[in-house]
DNA sequence: GCCTGTCATTAACAATTGTAAAGAAAACAT
DNA sequence: ATGTTTTCTTTACAATTGTTAATGACAGGC
């Protein structure tokens, strides 16, 4: 159930036996299925999860249009993290993209066993650190990078979300419409 | 000297008379003209800067063309952020755009004073969550937003900017060329 | 089995953007 | 003051993208 969790949490920092336990001890194990909301648009997100199975997207929506920010894999931590953070209103939508197994933790949990395990601050900076560098990477190709680029790029990085994802979502996610990845992709097979 | 400073750390974290003093020795100031490179490509950066006075911008070198990331402004630390956690080779190049005043700190300095300054892990935390955050709502008005809209957002909370930072420069920041910049704010004027 | 909803592709047209090149204006240095 | 560099705009053309709509494929629910 936390092999995962540990693993990807020892990148970063070692606790001690209980300590893990502890931590161990916030995060609830749920079963959901495909397509279910986890953090609503409007709402405060106070749950953070841990992707054990499955892949979830965080989208924003605009004139009812759905706008794919970004895709979580399995083993990341996923959470609407501005409206997490702050306790505000989020302005994303987490949903499930297939059935997942998620751990999940309370905003008020986490942020009382700060003071009993004082490398959680360190934990939670490299994993803030981690995030940030993974969005000045899609920062960087939308500025450097073409279109068609991009997408060669997901191609290499993320090829086997192509089976898994649907095209649209993706589209959305590399900033472009279903139209025109769907023309890119005629252009590669050439 | 160190007004901006202590305004901005306070922020985030509190911290006593000679913690204060002990984090503020770390840093050296730094007169600087317009046009200096503060971070290579290909290097290591090994320095974090606090801008006091002036404009920084973090580009990228593609085919001998120049791509902006990112434009510092003001009370901000700018730097080479994956490379100077990492303390590897960095791909992008980190240039002052006006004379600049700059507090200058050296990576293995304030990597020591973790340990004597628990609390700067808190701060670190608190500073990579909030570039993080202004990270993704980038990415948002990447995926959200058409070159226009973008432009307008960017009027809007950074006008200021188009008379102090050349326009190719906030273009290629926008993700567009010069050129298209030019016809939209042409459109705008209408 | 059938129906419905979701999804991917294609076509046609309009709109936008990129590229290359040229010119004018402003800033800078000598 | 002069010459050089930098910057911004404009033009013309090619390429790409967005939009709308139609089609066919596919899976899921009843």
């Amino acid at each position: 159930m936390f092999e995962a969790f540990r693993q990807y949490t020892s990148q970063f920092i070692t606790l001690s036996v209980s300590e893990q336990q502890g931590f161990e001890n916030i995060f609830a194990c749920r079963q959901v299925p495909a397509k279910t909301k986890l953090t609503r648009e409007g709402q405060t997100a106070n749950e953070l999860f841990f992707i054990n199975k499955g892949l979830v997207r965080l989208y924003y929506t605009k004139e009812e249009k759905e706008y794919t920010g970004f895709i979580f894999r399995e083993h990341l931590f996923a959470s609407s993290y501005e409206s997490f953070l702050q306790q505000t209103s989020s302005i994303q939508t987490l949903e499930t993209i297939e059935d997942c197994e998620l751990l999940v933790c309370q905003h008020q949990q986490l942020q009382q066993l700060y003071d009993k395990i004082p490398a959680l601050h360190i934990l939670a900076r490299k994993v803030a650190e981690q995030r940030f560098m993974s969005a000045q990477m899609i920062i960087s190709s939308f500025v450097l990078d073409s279109p068609e680029e991009r997408y060669l790029y997901f191609l290499r990085h993320h090829g086997d979300l192509l089976l898994r994802v649907p095209h649209h979502i993706i589209a959305s996610y590399l900033g472009i419409s279903p139209v025109s990845l769907s023309r890119i992709r005629k252009r590669q097979i050439k």
